[in-house]
DNA sequence: CCTTAAATGATAACCGTTATCATTATTTCA
DNA sequence: TGAAATAATGATAACGGTTATCATTTAAGG
């Protein structure tokens, strides 16, 4: 089973410290500082294992693109901004929270199947864009 | 602009003509048999400006994995059952389909951000997984 | 026709990610 | 507490889907 290890306590450390949503190299080039010799694929290898095991949020944005990550484990979707390609935060309060997973389990009734999850990235224009030109 | 192509067009009647979700190279397998010497990279290319031109759908999965593309534009969102991978369309009438985004809408504008599209891809468990063992 | 430039086909390159493998570190239990 | 067992690491090669490059072909318009 798994095992302990320095390496992805500090990188999990690291995530959850950050509000914004890192790619792999990114978490990299910050971890690489306060651990030197770290290997890039010990930090894809433990983003996975944490990814699975509930810990960490995985954002799959455009195809190409990296993914990004997210240490913050309260429900709420995202927003990508078409313009600038920023990711935003939707915090959802618990009211929201149940009535969108009502809507899609009750989406996905309609093909007899159980609704387990989802990932919804939103597309739109951010307050900062609007403003812009 | 854009000139005429046999190639696009032919690409475009395979992907119609298709009820489930292709990968380009699906395609490409496909479109090769009626128009031998096709290049996988104009399969591609074309994919992507007929996706820039609205006139099909891309969905991107799990990471790594190839895009799907679907040449069905009625309003609907899609299910990958997590058993077998499949994917699965779920049509949305109309009302169903403005309750769902006018709920998205409302979301976006949490952040003050301009709602305009959104890539919802639910996970589950199929109807046929479902009665397997 | 003839010219212009978009589209094609072949293939090299790209890049995020994963596999491989020898080495190191954690856990277990004698 | 000190081996033995084996999970985790670091370095790097390999992978795979996709895109870039470029010479050639082809569509569109006068």
């Amino acid at each position: 089973m798994e095992r302990y290890s320095k390496q992805r306590e500090l990188i999990l450390d690291v995530l959850k410290s950050r509000k914004d949503h890192p790619t792999a190299d990114m978490l990299y080039k910050e971890i690489a500082q306060k651990m030197p010799g770290i290997g890039i694929a010990t930090v894809y290898r433990n983003l996975a294992s944490l990814y699975k095991s509930g810990k960490i949020e995985k954002i799959e944005t455009m195809q190409g693109d990296p993914d990004r990550f997210d240490g913050d484990l309260r429900p709420h979707i995202h927003l990508q901004c078409s313009k600038c390609n920023e990711i935003y935060d939707i915090f959802l309060d618990e009211e929201e929270n149940k009535q969108l997973n009502d809507k899609l389990a009750e989406l996905t009734k309609l093909i007899n199947a159980d609704f387990t999850s989802s990932k919804i990235v939103l597309k739109g224009i951010c307050k900062n864009c609007k403003n812009k030109n």
